[in-house]
DNA sequence: CAAAATACCGAAATCGATTGCGACAAATTT
DNA sequence: AAATTTGTCGCAATCGATTTCGGTATTTTG
């Protein structure tokens, strides 16, 4: 065989002595055609092997029925789960997926936007890298009124839809708990990061250290990158203070999980002499002994929303404009590394 | 502004009074165009915002510089690893990716297939569901000679390359090194698969064993669902076996974590008791105590691998019948589970 | 200075599907 | 039976870029 020759509508139109004009509108089961007729289209194609050629198609329709998708990376167990999300989605409407990483880098992730600006897609969504200050290198997007959703790592933006949890309110729960859990020199991990997302979850801790009259302590405060180094490290600062911390809140699983770690080489006993809380649910979380206690949501459902809003958009269901912001559940899963009382 | 309307190349020609087949070249570069000319087109593209049709060049030269990829889920590190490498080398190479993700199911790897057939990518990424057990569905693609390259998780097929590691290999060298810890009853964890990937794995085991002069023993390989509740059931099991093993070897690193979570709740001691050794270098495995020895290879070495593969092949520069299968470099990461002389 | 070679550009066909408009036939109404 | 409506279908233009073929204008050669 070897690279045989594609079958068009023309091809059809021959074997059935009809018009290409008639074998379009039969394939696409437009209802001024004979039921006859096309009932004859559709079995020549199914029997010659037709398929359509996507490109000549998008050439009229000046759709290309390609989403593009921006994430900071694919590892994290997170960020996998929210790219299934949307293929799950994007699949069932008949788009396409282009993906793309930035590896935390907004120079990258401008290349990125660019390419996919230009390979024309209908519509982006995306999550930000943890340097990305501004949504300048959005603005081809933006300028052409091309639909932009940004999910979990996001920026305030008043031409995008923001799919996210209420990561204050998550916060506020997380040291909330710490705090009934009778701890009152809380230490709280977050990020080197310019995102929304861990200004939220800080001042979601202040807040809850205020209410209860604990005071707030800025040493208190580590900022690490997020990974399992991170944590080691944050484990030696907590080291040094007197008097020892008694609870940490971490705003990601796997740097608490480092810190955990490295703290229970140097004998420290958690939940005993401080107990910790984590954020994202990651599948490490019940690894560690102890178990660790987490926010946990779904990636699954973040993806899938996101996916949703933008294709119900471009489906002309709803406006982009009509929802600035999409807040998801979340909730609270008490392991062991947090319970001090029974 | 709104839905501002394209430039294209009659737009250029018309502002620069000139046809459009010298646009079309000098964006292209050309050799014979003026070099003066050329630089008024780029120049006039620049400004004017012009950005190229992909779908009328890809009607013409019938390649769409698009690669299909279908995993069976993303979720897990080394997958999303894969994926990262491929997307690093589809992207500089030019390629756009359509990902799919079959969910360990037969049925939806098929309906991926036909919809990337469709879709017309220039090739094929692949890795098969647990449960596929021939290669009927791909038919598609082999009947018209587009190349298909399948990794990690492969069958045997004459028209593909395969890219994977030395699994019977990596298994001896696993085994064997619980056998030089002393393990005499090493128990074996495998997935209920169809893929080679396992059985090699457990041959590999088998091989270790044979040339030790330790006795093989069918009730010790239990096959399971390599998960962490998987393992959870095998460690049932291996609290029942008489006398009681003294190694596990187990294909996957999670199911490996819990079963040795469930093994210390009931107070075995690892590695005293009974030694680890898993597959994949998970971060989880340096998470759980003790850390868990593994096989280490790299996702994204196996995911450029495979797009570079793929891309010279495409580019005309190698022909895939050339190679048939290509291992890869993997390595035993010996920490505490399986150490039990100092 | 005439002849030949070279460099550069344009006209027009092509890729495959879509769609507005008009033509014609069959079915309905008067 | 004539007039009107309805249902099907074909013609031809269109989407935007590529490429072959040939024609000028320019340069090189004898």
């Amino acid at each position: 065989m070897g690279q045989s020759k594609e079958v068009t509508i023309y091809d059809i139109a021959r074997k059935l002595n009809i018009s290409a004009a008639t074998v379009s509108r039969g394939l696409q089961m437009h209802p001024c055609t004979a039921k006859k007729t096309m009932k004859k289209i559709l079995d020549a194609a199914e029997e010659m092997g037709y398929r359509t050629n996507p490109f000549a198609r998008n050439l009229i329709s000046r759709r290309t029925k390609t989403i593009g998708v921006i994430v900071p990376g694919l590892t994290s167990h997170f960020m996998s789960s929210v790219v299934e999300g949307i293929e799950r989605v994007a699949n069932k409407k008949g788009y396409n997926l282009l993906i793309s990483h930035s590896s935390e880098s907004t120079a990258k992730e401008a290349d990125s936007v660019k390419a996919l600006f230009n390979n024309r897609v209908d519509g982006l969504l995306a999550s930000l890298a943890h340097d990305t200050k501004d949504l300048a290198h959005f603005d081809l997007f933006f300028k052409k009124d091309i639909p932009v959703i940004f999910f979990d790592r996001v920026l305030e933006h008043e031409n995008s839809t923001n799919i996210l949890i209420d990561n204050h309110k998550a916060a506020y729960m997380a040291t909330n708990h710490l705090i009934s859990q009778g701890c009152r020199r809380i230490v709280h991990i977050t990020a080197p990061s310019l995102q929304s997302v861990y200004a939220d979850r800080c001042s979601g801790y202040k807040q809850a250290l205020l209410d209860h009259q604990v005071k707030f302590k800025k040493e208190y405060v580590l900022v690490e990158d997020l990974n399992m180094q991170g944590g080691a490290h944050a484990a030696e600062m907590i080291l040094k203070m007197r008097p020892a911390p008694d609870g940490v809140f971490v705003a990601n699983d796997l740097c608490a999980i480092g810190c955990m770690l490295a703290l229970k080489q140097k004998d420290v006993k958690i939940p005993q002499d401080i107990a910790f809380v984590g954020f994202n649910n990651d599948p490490a979380s019940k690894v560690i002994e102890p178990n660790l206690t987490t926010v946990d949501y779904s990636g699954h459902d973040v993806g899938e929303t996101a996916a949703r809003y933008l294709i119900n958009h471009l489906s002309g269901l709803s406006t982009i404009q009509d929802t600035n912001t999409v807040m998801l559940r979340f909730e609270l899963i008490v392991r062991e590394s947090s319970t001090r009382h029974k």
